[in-house]
DNA sequence: TAGGCCATCTGGTCCT
DNA sequence: AGGACCAGATGGCCTA
């Protein structure tokens, strides 16, 4: 577990004003910012599960560094509207299914991406981007 | 050492 | 009243 800001305790005292209160209310709003608190790690923990369920289901080719948040959010935007391309085309197309699907995802395997293969580019950004090229724009999601 | 990323605390707002 | 959610502040850890 990450260590915690050591100016904060649980007991959530710092900025309540123990003078202007009775002990008894003081206590209370102690009490109850302690449980604020415990409410809201659990809340972020949450958070933090659904971002690695996020995270293995995101294609992450030749990724030894795991993705960060904003980063694991912009590749899977970008691999859901690249799998939406792929359906909109197969339908567009009236190919045959399984052989379109499969050469459509041979498309978007490592080998066919060189630049995911590697993470040295200045910024996340640029990384995600030239992952995948697709735009909002361009590729509007039908649901 | 600076910058990125993250966990945690905190106070505000909205909802039940 | 109390819980959920959010955003800002803060400080720790890690890497280039």
């Amino acid at each position: 577990m990450k260590s915690r800001r050591p100016s904060c305790t649980d007991s959530g005292s710092e900025s309540s004003e123990p003078d202007s209160k009775s002990p008894e209310k003081y206590e209370t709003a102690t009490r109850r910012r302690m449980a604020a608190n415990a409410r809201e790690r659990k809340r972020m923990q949450g958070l933090n599960t659904a971002f690695d369920r996020l995270r293995k289901v995101v294609p992450q080719w030749g990724q030894d560094k795991k993705l960060s948040k904003y980063e694991t959010l912009q590749m899977a935007l970008s691999y859901i509207m690249a799998l939406n391309r792929i359906l909109t085309d197969a339908r567009r197309h009236n190919a045959p299914h399984r052989q379109w699907l499969e050469m459509q995802f041979d498309c978007v395997q490592p080998e066919n991406y060189p630049c995911l293969m590697r993470y040295d580019s200045p910024t996340g950004q640029d990384y995600i981007h030239s992952s995948f090229s697709y735009q909002f724009d361009e590729h509007q999601v039908n649901v």
